[in-house]
DNA sequence: CGGTTTTGACCTGCGC
DNA sequence: GCGCAGGTCAAAACCG
């Protein structure tokens, strides 16, 4: 792991070592965002849960069944950049399984794959939910366009990681802060709330954006919101 | 062969 | 102090 090179020494890490490992972590209060989504009958194709796909590469590194629901936990860290301790977890409602929820802590400390080198107004139309965005929920897209919703949906999230959607109607999370203002541990300064916002995803994470490109970006990625997915605050 | 997923063990925080 | 539940680690397995 990131902190193998420098905390441990050579051999496998003693219990003592993964004791002061863990005691640096903290179970408590800290930046966290929450984002229900909810997935339809496309949610089968994911493995049962849904995909950690964001504009970032997301490595699972646990999964643990949470105590009062069926569904079990995942937990995912971000591997595109290896210092970045930015995590997600991913589980079911237990009370709706087409629900997602996706629990989003720590903020990335590197740009995204790509983001920083396409300015918002180029390429891709920027995701700008709710400038003309019709209220008729039920002018639903094509089928089609669902079999991407999830994969899509799931990596708008992402870009919300500094309250950039806060105030969507349609995609309502929760972010929690640390109120002691200490989000990363004192670490991890957050020097990139602006470069991970809602720019055009590029690279591969564009691939699929680019199947979508039929569809307006803007009436089409609200419509899914609506129609395929919406989203819930959750108290936290 | 490198990266990811799986999975059991370990550790910590919290409630009683 | 004890037990439970949640979160993380890391070795092994898996995959492209």
């Amino acid at each position: 792991m990131e902190y193998s090179s420098s905390t441990i020494p050579d051999l496998k890490p003693s219990k003592e070592t993964r004791k002061e490992l863990q005691s640096s972590k903290r179970r408590k209060v800290m930046e966290k965002t929450v984002v229900t989504v909810k997935i339809e009958e496309n949610a089968g194709r994911q493995k049962g849960e849904g995909p950690p796909s964001d504009y970032w590469s997301w490595r699972k590194y646990g999964q643990k069944p949470i105590k009062g629901s069926p569904y079990p936990r995942g937990y995912y860290r971000c591997s595109t950049s290896k210092g970045c301790s930015a995590k997600k977890q991913v589980e079911r409602c237990r009370t709706d399984a087409s629900m997602l929820i996706i629990t989003y802590t720590c903020s990335h400390n590197h740009p995204g794959p790509d983001v920083h080198t396409t300015p918002p107004t180029q390429k891709t139309p920027q995701i700008k939910p709710f400038e003309n965005v019709p209220n008729s929920p039920q002018q639903t897209q094509p089928v089609t366009s669902e079999e991407h919703f999830n994969e899509s949906l799931l990596q708008s999230p992402i870009n919300i990681s500094h309250g950039i959607y806060q105030e969507h109607p349609l995609i309502v999370l929760e972010k929690t802060q640390d109120p002691l203002n200490l989000p990363f541990d004192g670490e991890e300064p957050l020097s990139y709330p602006h470069i991970m916002t809602l720019s055009a995803p590029k690279s591969e994470e564009n691939d699929f954006f680019d199947e979508l490109e039929e569809l307006p970006i803007s009436s089409s990625f609200t419509s899914l919101m609506r129609s395929s997915f919406f989203d819930e605050r959750v108290l936290v």
